[in-house]
DNA sequence: CGTTTGACGGTCC
DNA sequence: CGGACCGCCAAAC
């Protein structure tokens, strides 16, 4: 059984509306983590955990797929997000400002 | 038990 | 605008 704050970061994940995404900080300082780099390592955990997380939501404060390298494929980040709609170029979120969703901002 | 690493973020220049 | 640097903290070594 892992620390709380590994599931913290996964529920947190999974409250990501679809079509929307999220930063690590974002969800690192919502859940008073202090260091947005546990939420990528929580999440790179979640695959071997086996815990089913909508990851390919969640990227860096640029709205960069900083992340695509760890899915099973590099491209199946770009390929999940554009099937919710939300459009990549150069592998960043397109008016990443107005997908971007907070946690506390409750949608 | 000290050192390195990492899906980050912010400042500094 | 972008590269260098530091802080952050858990896990791996």
């Amino acid at each position: 059984m892992p620390s709380n704050f590994y599931q913290d970061v996964y529920e947190c994940t999974r409250m990501i509306p679809f079509g929307r995404v999220s930063t690590y900080g974002a969800i690192a300082d919502y859940l008073g983590l202090g260091s947005a780099r546990m939420v990528g390592w929580a999440l790179n955990k979640s695959f071997t955990n086996g815990i089913e997380v909508p990851a390919h939501r969640v990227v860096n404060r640029k709205g960069e797929l900083s992340g695509r390298n760890h899915f099973f494929t590099p491209t199946l980040m770009q390929e999940l997000l554009e099937n919710e709609g939300v459009q990549i170029k150069d592998n960043k979120v397109r008016n990443f400002n107005d997908r971007f969703w907070h946690p506390a901002q409750g949608d």
